[in-house]
RNA sequence: GGGCCCGUAGCUCAACGGUAGAGCGCCGCCCUUACAAGGCGGAGGUCGCAGGAUCAACACCUGCCGGGCCCA
């Protein structure tokens, strides 16, 4: 700003110009300390952990979605009196962070294995401090109050102590073993991959049906065939029962393969019998294991085939085809089925079709992990946001698979453990032990730790304690211990809270976070997920650049209703910056006319009706808001606000202040009034939009910082209904007068002769200002010749000279007789209902009569106003 | 196949069992001394369909149709 180094709003200019002051009003919140939690503080404590952004990532329209719902509840909390913590950080998102640099890496020519894993390892932490971390660069111009004296990173030597800690803590416990399994593998990122970074969807494929001597099997993976060690029927299958325990030949290998029962193959499904390839699917390795069977490695690391013979060497993708025509040629293809389409696993870094792989991997066994993260939930310890989420939560904790850890990566922190040549595994039970010099088993010398890497995850799972200094005792952990809430989308609650909970069940007296809210996916206008390939991304900072940082904040905060996703387009963007223009032109007002909280605000019963009115107003307003915001009903706060604002402060209220204004007699206590509305409104704004807010706050108040003010609440003694409904009659009155006006063409600053009929209205003044009049002297009876336009129970009388125009107001008329006949019948077929006389509650009967009273005296006038008017 | 959510104005979404609202868009008038990024007025909905419980349903129950998501 532009906030007039002299202090006087005469300075302000007429529009916001949002650009020019967040970036030094932010530097001053950071300067002053604002941000700062002092977990010494006597406050009672408030705490969220960001969840944290890849150290590769950038600010996307999701984080600043996040990052808006997050900002807004811990401001709120601030003001509330709360020791507010916002904790920032980033993980350090292993295999995309790698992959990074190995494509660096590749443009230099150079694999990692050419550098090795030390040079490799520092490579990327040269790449993090060179490029790592421009999201938390960004936040700053959204204006998130993070915490940024205690910035985290999950690579960091204090979360790498917890990682080491919890892993040796639960590998004591037997909560994490090593075992051969079938896992995710993705052939491109070279490493094992979790069940929840799987993503499947439909491909194109084939279907072929393959004659394994008088069975014929169906596979999408033709390549597999050369690792099949058994066909499966079921038990109870009658077609097939004097096959089970024969043995078939399997086509090119010459291999002769059992014929298995097992109850989990389907019977209905295409023939009923089953390749098995223990291998390279997960069932079938189940399968395997039941029955004894054998697993045959047919496929690399890479995917290539390894099974000796004419296709060894050949990438699955060719292998398929290859495998298909020489099995086409032998007559053991039964059917060819192309495309056919079917889910597929893909990994969810690089897209790349994963394979299931036979391989060695450490796993943390779930179950009790679960139980527990469950249970917290189901107990009320942790409350999931909105509720229905809780199913899905269920759903996931109660059906989770062993969990594999291990990745086979560099970065990342390496696994714990060591291995003597004997095979003996050694795992310090204390992070702060140096690497263990001999074997625990065999105290061989010659150890060698383990090649892995953890899973992200796993350390980004501590994360609401290791942040804060866990396994130490330390004082932000006591203080800040279980957080408040965790904010994060729906659809990572399984990466996020699940695993969370479940670290944090374990490893702590209580649960991670109190609340937990799952907020939905930013989409655009159509609703449609936003993705590069639709072309319809948007930067949330170009918003900012052009919009202002709380247009951003506030077109997300107000589309986010619990548990929806949120479309955003740039005209609601533009909506937004209006409003923050709107708000900027208001209080400019309040302030060219002495609004000030430096005059004592009159007593509720010292007030006029109208600034009784908007006091009143005001404390349902804050109630309302302060209740919304609990219960994170975000859109609903802005939609209260955006209200209140503009359709009753601006709108009615800054007009009918201006008349006292122009009163010295009265102007004092609308300056005060005004000064006590508008520094309200802008604290339970503040959350939402703090850098506007902050700007006018100080002009009107001369305070330091709303970001420190106290948070509103209501005040019961300005509540006055008497007040509100002698205003809204005044609003009826005024928007009557207004339409008749704009039917009849009159032109808004023509004032209008006019009279009311029988006694003064309370409000004259305001009504003749608002409505345009000239006046509103009170009459027995209507000048002959003027109209009149009744509302609220009252009869204004309009002079238009005698130039009406009777076709448009027959047709204002008729339009309310049809309105008031409708009404009518409506309310008298009720009340005609005996039942509904006999059931309803008496207050519904009395309202109803009234309704029906008001209607039949409508139609009375509006019949007696057409008769009136003059033929032609 | 199991589970969850959603069908309300042209679009995107609200709405404690008691007269259906907002933003944007649309139509008309207006540079009325805070704001044209504005003011005033207006049009526009048989609340997906069919039943049911209720004096009373957009709201509660059941089924169906349509759309989305998660899991398998």
């Amino acid at each position: 700003m532009t906030a007039p180094p002299d202090g006087s709003p005469q300075a302000l200019p007429t529009q916001y110009e949002a650009a020019a002051v967040e970036g030094e009003i932010y530097a001053r919140w950071e300067r002053n300390g604002y941000f700062t939690a002092d977990a010494g503080s006597a406050k009672p404590a408030f705490s969220i952990v960001i969840p944290p952004p890849n150290v590769n990532g950038s600010l996307h329209m999701g984080h600043a979605f996040e990052h808006t719902l997050i900002d807004a509840v811990t401001r709120r909390k601030r003001m509330a009196g709360y020791e507010a913590l916002w904790l920032p950080g980033m993980d350090h998102a292993g295999i995309s962070m790698q992959n990074v640099v190995e494509r660096h890496l590749a443009s230099e020519g150079i694999s990692r294995h050419d550098l090795g894993r030390t040079a490799f390892v520092e490579r990327v932490w040269r790449y993090k401090a060179e490029y790592g971390g421009a999201i938390l660069r960004q936040m700053r111009r959204l204006g998130t109050s993070v915490d940024w004296t205690r910035e985290r990173f999950t690579m960091d030597e204090g979360l790498s102590r917890a990682v080491r800690t919890m892993f040796g803590r639960m590998y004591a416990d037997g909560l994490i073993y090593r075992a051969e399994r079938i896992i995710n593998w993705c052939p491109r990122c070279m490493t094992a991959l979790s069940d929840i970074e799987v993503d499947h969807w439909e491909d194109e494929g084939e279907l072929v049906s393959l004659c394994y001597g008088p069975l014929t099997v169906a596979t999408t993976r033709v390549e597999t065939m050369l690792g099949d060690t058994a066909v499966a029927v079921h038990p109870d299958d009658e077609r097939y029962t004097h096959l089970v325990g024969t043995e078939v030949e399997l086509p090119l290998t010459g291999r002769r393969i059992p014929v298995v029962a097992d109850v989990h193959v389907d019977p209905a499904f295409g023939t009923g019998a089953v390749k098995v390839t223990p291998a390279h699917d997960p069932n079938d390795f189940e399968i395997a294991q039941r029955h004894g069977l054998a697993a045959l490695s047919v496929l690399d690391e890479r995917g290539v085939i390894t099974a000796p013979g004419p296709f060894e060497g050949l990438d699955r993708y060719e292998a398929r085809p290859a495998i298909t025509a020489a099995l086409r040629e032998l007559g053991a293809i039964a059917a060819e089925r192309r495309p056919y389409l079917h889910a597929v696993g893909h990994c969810d870094r690089c897209k790349t079709v994963v394979e299931p792989r036979l391989s060695k991997q450490w796993f943390v066994a779930v179950a009790s992990l679960a139980t527990s993260a469950g249970d917290a939930v189901r107990n009320g310890t942790t409350v999931l946001h909105p509720p229905e989420m809780a199913d899905r939560y269920f759903a996931w904790v109660d059906n989770m698979h062993d969990w594999c850890i291990s990745r086979q990566l560099w970065w990342g922190h390496r696994i714990p453990v060591w291995y003597c040549p004997d095979g003996h595994v050694t795992v310090p039970a204390d992070a702060d032990q140096p690497d263990p010099s001999g074997c625990g088993r065999c105290g061989s010398g010659q150890l060698r730790q383990d090649d892995d890497v953890l899973d992200t995850w796993f350390s980004s799972g501590l994360w609401p304690f290791s942040t804060l200094g866990w396994p130490d005792a330390t004082p932000d952990l006591a203080r800040f211990y279980p957080t408040s809430t965790m904010v994060v989308g729906y659809d990572i609650i399984f990466f996020w809270v699940a695993r969370m909970m479940m670290f944090g069940t374990y490893a702590l007296p209580e649960a991670p976070f109190r609340d937990a809210l799952l907020h939905g996916l930013v989409r655009d206008a159509r609703g449609k997920k936003m993705s590069k390939s639709w072309g319809n991304v948007v930067d949330p900072l170009d918003w900012v650049d052009r919009y202002g940082a709380d247009a951003l904040r506030f077109t997300l905060a107000r589309g986010a209703n619990p548990g929806a996703d949120v479309p955003i387009s740039e005209e609601w963007v533009q909506g937004a910056r209006n409003f923050t223009n709107k708000l900027w032109n208001a209080t400019r007002f309040a302030l060219l006319n002495g609004a000030t909280t430096a005059l004592p605000l009159p007593a509720p019963d010292q007030l006029a009706p109208v600034p009784a009115w908007i006091m009143s107003r005001l404390q349902s307003v804050v109630a309302e808001v302060d209740g919304c915001y609990e219960r994170y009903e975000f859109g609903r706060v802005c939609e209260t606000l955006f209200h209140f604002a503009w359709d009753e402060l601006c709108d009615w209220y800054l007009e009918l202040a201006k008349l006292p204004l122009a009163q010295e007699a009265e102007a004092a206590a609308t300056r005060a009034v005004l000064g006590h509305v508008f520094d309200t409104l802008l604290r339970l704004l503040h959350p939402v939009m703090p850098f506007v807010t902050e700007e006018l706050w100080r002009v009107v108040t001369g305070g330091e910082s709303v970001m420190v003010a106290p948070w509103p609440t209501a005040d019961p003694a300005y509540r006055n209904t008497a007040a509100e409904g002698e205003v809204a009659e005044l609003q009826q009155i005024v928007t009557e007068v207004r339409r008749f006006r704009s039917d009849q063409r009159i032109r808004p600053s023509t004032p209008l002769p006019a009279v009311i009929v029988g006694s003064a209205h309370r409000f004259g003044r305001e009504v003749a200002t608002l409505a345009r009049l000239e006046g509103l002297t009170p009459v027995a009876a209507p000048p002959a010749g003027w109209t009149p336009v009744v509302a609220a129970g009252r009869t204004v009388a309009l002079d238009l000279s005698g130039v009406i125009d009777l076709e448009a107001e027959r047709a204002r008329l008729a339009k309310d007789r049809a309105a008031a006949e409708k009404e009518r019948a409506a309310v008298s077929a009720k009340l005609a209902n005996t039942d509904f006389v006999a059931k309803a509650p008496g207050a519904i009967i009395e309202q109803t009569r009234q309704r029906l009273t008001v209607a039949e005296a409508d139609l009375e006038r509006i019949a007696a106003q057409l008769a009136g008017l003059p033929s032609g």
